[in-house]
RNA sequence: GGGAGAGUUCCCGAGCGGCCAAAGGGGGCAGACUGUAAAUCUGUUGUCACUGACUUCGGUGGUCCGAAUCCACCCUCUCCCA
């Protein structure tokens, strides 16, 4: 069984993108980055895009593509890198998709349809106002009304998920939970060769988060957010909710002291790699690579390389 | 030296005689996730032989059927006057 994508993926700060580059050097392929925040042009120290030393003259796709004020979806990205990694497979190139947004590694691998529809912004608006007037619990019951398997799968105070699921009853006539069952039965387009990276006890990993973000700070991220503010007015679309960004406007505002704000984005971060972990571990496809030290990198370099070659050869 | 106040579970912080293993928040841990996903949401968090027992609210002793809550002394800290 062979593949035709390799999947870098791992908790942030885990050292993705540095295998990532060294996986394309050693096999004639390109990186395609799978991240939700990367994707926007002018956030770069703050999101940890590989500088141009770093990507050592690879090919990184689906990174810098978009302004932040441009709203961005997994669906519009899935459709985008399904395209890139076409285009690459066509030119004999090897695809590496690296990054840290699990999501958007199923809307590319998955095949999901993502209920086959745009989102429409009108039913949502309506939807959300439904839910400032009458509460968690009445939309909840909306759904219900439509989609009663999706409505038992969801938390009554996940709205942002109860209302995708009424939209997505809305615009399609189907409930989700139905464009999901068929969404299972096919498979994907592109065979993917996960590979897992875990700076593997949480210290570890925590400690490199840490550092990632002195290392951030020292690079220049208050400038960076500064630029964007003076740019924009404000952190726009997308970039309000981007760790590293939205925790120093109050610092900028005079509201914190800068170590105040560089604690708050470690703590974001940390959480965020644990939703990550979530994410990932629950893909049995992963082979994981764990290092305990720095200085056992380059042994799970090899070792992932290593893989590639095997299950290339098959 | 004189006066006022505070010490609570990992942290902050409520409780001010029984309904207190102790609100709430944070953190930690665990989990969910199908077009905003670095977002959003959930559970759990003294110990154990876990519908019950045991140890905890600065320390020691005391009052009371019963104390984190009242009293005495001690220790530590903060503030005010000198």
């Amino acid at each position: 069984m062979s593949f035709d994508v390799v999947c870098v993926v791992g908790p942030t700060a885990s050292g993705k993108t540095s295998l990532s580059v060294k996986l394309a050097k050693s096999f004639d392929g390109e990186v395609i980055s799978a991240d939700s925040m990367q994707i926007y042009r002018g956030m770069d120290i703050g999101t940890a895009k590989p500088t141009a030393k770093e990507m050592q003259g690879i090919p990184h796709r689906m990174m810098g593509i978009a302004d932040p004020d441009q709203p961005r979806s997994a669906g519009q990205y899935a459709l985008e890198a399904k395209a890139v990694i076409r285009e690459l497979l066509g030119r004999g190139k090897l695809p590496v998709l690296a990054g840290g947004t699990g999501l958007y590694f199923d809307a590319v691998l998955s095949s999901n349809s993502y209920g086959g529809t745009s989102s429409s912004p009108e039913i949502r608006a309506e939807l959300e106002a439904f839910l400032e007037e009458n509460g968690a619990e009445a939309l909840h019951r909306l759904l219900e009304g439509c989609d009663p398997e999706s409505a038992g799968r969801l938390h009554v105070n996940d709205t942002k998920r109860v209302i995708r699921a009424i939209e997505v009853c809305r615009v399609t006539g189907r409930p989700l939970s139905e464009h999901s069952l068929d969404d299972r039965e096919k498979t994907g387009e592109f065979r993917p060769l996960f590979i897992g990276l875990l700076p593997a006890p949480r210290e570890f990993l925590y400690s490199r988060i840490n550092d990632r973000v002195d290392q951030m700070i020292s690079d220049g991220l208050v400038g960076e957010v500064r630029a964007l503010l003076e740019r924009y007015g404000e952190l726009p679309g997308t970039a309000a909710q981007a760790i590293g960004y939205k925790e120093l406007l109050p610092y900028l505002n005079g509201e914190c002291s800068l170590e105040g704000a560089v604690e708050e984005i470690k703590k974001r971060s940390r959480n965020y790699a644990k939703r990550q972990l979530n994410w990932f571990r629950r893909n049995k496809d992963i082979n994981w690579f764990e290092y305990y030290s720095l200085a056992e990198f380059e042994n799970i370099v090899q070792a992932s390389q290593e893989l590639v070659r095997s299950k290339r050869e098959k």
